[in-house]
DNA sequence: GGGGAGAATATTGTATACAAATGCCTCAGG
DNA sequence: CCTGAGGCATTTGTATACAATATTCTCCCC
């Protein structure tokens, strides 16, 4: 941890997520090393990290502002995701050794706990979530996926849209992990590729459902269709 | 272009892919900074690009070296852009325009006529399948699919693979070319996307080939497999 | 009133200096 | 000979100043 830009890559970072900095914002360097009690130079590294999580747009005069989401956007992350992270659930089950499936259990047995509770603990949840598809990834074992993958699957913010879902969305979500954990336990490549398909998919669907008719931001730039929150993607 | 950081950028780039920088050179921000005639702020942006790229690994304490391509490495990287552009493939099958689809056979017309010379003209014929490729890109209309595949795609270096292509090869290489148009004049993203993979996956087999008992660099991490030339995919 | 040239302003790009951290080498102790 | 602590050399991180470039505003001319 480099102190000065990991703090301002996190910070900004942050600012994007939480809605803070709104969508279509301009980022000027100055403003935003000032806010983060850092100079210009961590800034910028801050700024390219982030145009490479597409979380930020550079114009063709370098200047930057949080990047656009439109629906169709969202769309398409998820179905990039849902082929790349299929694929690395095909090749997990493949390489699957029996610690990396403990791992999975019990990231989902925490998941199972989160949704237990009489107000599902949303937090805890995403955790869960996150560990598990990690390990999926990781035992997938390609450097290239992970990096791919990286950008789309980190779900910081999330939380604006994970408190939308129902105690049902959630239940479904642990449902299809305990699927994917009998297909890996079967080495079955091909059914963990469907179900995480189908589950990234099913994902969505929940995120379109749970924002279809909210209010539209202020929009800014060229999105090609009906504007969306800035946020990533969940499972 | 902002001058100097692209410039560093190209630079290091090109050292890299040529061989001039061998995998698993330490990267030295002065010494590059040096050989580039800039300073070091800019050759920093590079190696933040480069590191995106994949062409330069940072250890834990922030030191760049060329990355190593291990022979897994590199079939991970066709396996992943097999999947991403036959999935890009599909979806321009289903928005072709006329006009793109043009553009395609002016592309590979070009690659016919550099092949067609006693002497296959391989800078053309690279020319012409960048060309090729990324209008298909284009017309599949995703810009997170630009981005990842982006760094897969490019081919500047190819040369040290390119040229051990026979002519038989590249004669291959547009015959799928063509039977690509084919499929995207009858709107049919399923054959496109067949056609896709296959033309990626041989390419992977072709290059394989071609490096097949070629003598290994000296190694320098924590390559898994067999060491291979650092270098990027072609089909 | 519209449009454009040009200055004024704001923003990003680059270089340099210095601070912090890492790695390497030496040498003492066992 | 091995081990590890310490200091020296190298490398990266950060801040700042200045240069280059883009944007905005103003004012003049049509």
């Amino acid at each position: 941890m480099s102190r000065a830009g990991d703090r301002a890559y996190v910070a900004i970072r942050n600012m994007i997520l939480s809605g803070e900095l709104p969508a279509g914002t301009q980022l000027g360097e100055e403003a935003l090393a000032e806010k983060c009690g850092v100079s210009r130079t961590p800034v910028r590294d801050a700024l390219r990290r982030l145009e490479a999580d597409m979380l930020v747009v550079r114009t063709d005069t370098q200047r930057s502002f949080v990047a656009e989401w439109s629906l169709d956007d969202v769309r398409d992350a998820f179905d990039l995701r849902a082929m790349l992270e299929s694929f690395a659930a095909r090749r997990a089950a493949e390489r699957m050794t029996p610690d990396s499936l403990a791992r999975l259990r019990h990231a989902n047995a925490r998941i199972a706990q989160a949704i237990a509770l009489p107000r599902p603990d949303i937090a805890l949840f995403l955790e869960g979530n996150r560990e598990f598809h990690a390990a999926i990834l990781e035992v997938a074992g390609s450097r290239r996926l992970v990096a791919q993958l990286g950008a789309l699957v980190e779900q910081p913010v999330v939380w604006r849209t994970a408190h939308h879902y129902g105690p049902d969305a959630l239940h479904r979500s642990w449902s299809e992990h305990e699927e994917l954990i009998a297909a890996f336990a079967r080495g079955d490549g091909a059914w963990a590729q469907a179900i995480m398909a189908s589950h990234i998919l099913r994902a969505y669907h929940a995120y379109a459902d749970a924002h279809r008719g909210m209010a539209s931001q202020p929009s800014f730039g060229k999105a090609r269709g009906e504007p969306a929150f800035a946020l990533k993607a969940m499972a």
